[in-house]
DNA sequence: ATAACAATTAAACGATTGCTTAATTAATAA
DNA sequence: TTATTAATTAAGCAATCGTTTAATTGTTAT
């Protein structure tokens, strides 16, 4: 018989044999967790330094893979893979120009989260 | 003899064949990406969804281990290590007391960036 | 002292990540 | 057409990550 939707998940039962004083809003804590939830594919996609450098670089100007692949000092095909990645997540477009293939930012909220992640370092850590 | 501090990095040099627009560029965008440099380690730290759960949830209230395992449902070593972590960054801060040991957070900026994660989202991503 | 509980630590394991190399597609030039 | 260059895709691999289990530390109660 499965309990899924019971007030005290199954498995940890036994956790903290109810003497935490945040047991009573452990449900109301359990709502507002769903508030975040799903929001750290985002900082997934930042936590790669080459992503980062690349939404930075293309908030400046367009530029070609090779012009990336260059400016990073990294093979072509490391390049285009992560591009696939910011592609996929909307971050990114692109637009064929004869053999350039040429990306642009698809997505003028992102650099916020990278000047906000800036400003974190500013303030002393 | 080391050409570290050459125009075009050696790896790369047939890359684009010098025909990309962009040439010109390359060493003002070299030192523009510096500015990033480093950035994506607090992403990183985000980009787990249980460390951002943690941390949105310290923002409410300072809590015990085992509350946090409870409300996460997870095990208590699972929590302990992603503590550990944040604690590292020195996001979070910790107080004994008696058998318990309390988190909060020590860091007030960190939670603008989750809000602006969520921002990100709420305009249609 | 012994027992019980909160929390940390360490070792091990599976899953994911990001790179490389090689092959392939797309577009232009000879 | 063939050759060349830009870019993508696929396969393989090393490194990293997050979890689990088990052992250990620290504190309180009996």
């Amino acid at each position: 018989m499965k309990d899924f939707e019971n007030h005290d998940s199954a498995p940890n039962k036994d956790l903290c044999d109810g003497f935490c004083p945040s047991n009573g809003n452990v449900e109301k804590l359990k709502e507002k967790v769903l508030e975040v939830a799903g929001l750290s594919e985002i900082f997934k996609v930042l936590g790669d330094e080459t992503r980062t450098k690349i939404l930075y670089l293309l908030s400046e100007q367009r530029l070609c893979v090779c012009d990336i692949a260059v400016i990073l000092d990294m093979s072509l095909p490391a390049v285009s893979h992560h591009l696939r990645l910011l592609k996929a997540f909307r971050l990114v477009k692109y637009a064929r120009e004869g053999k350039m293939v040429y990306y642009t930012l698809d997505d003028d909220h992102i650099i916020n989260l990278i000047r906000e992640a800036q400003d974190h370092f500013a303030e002393g850590r």
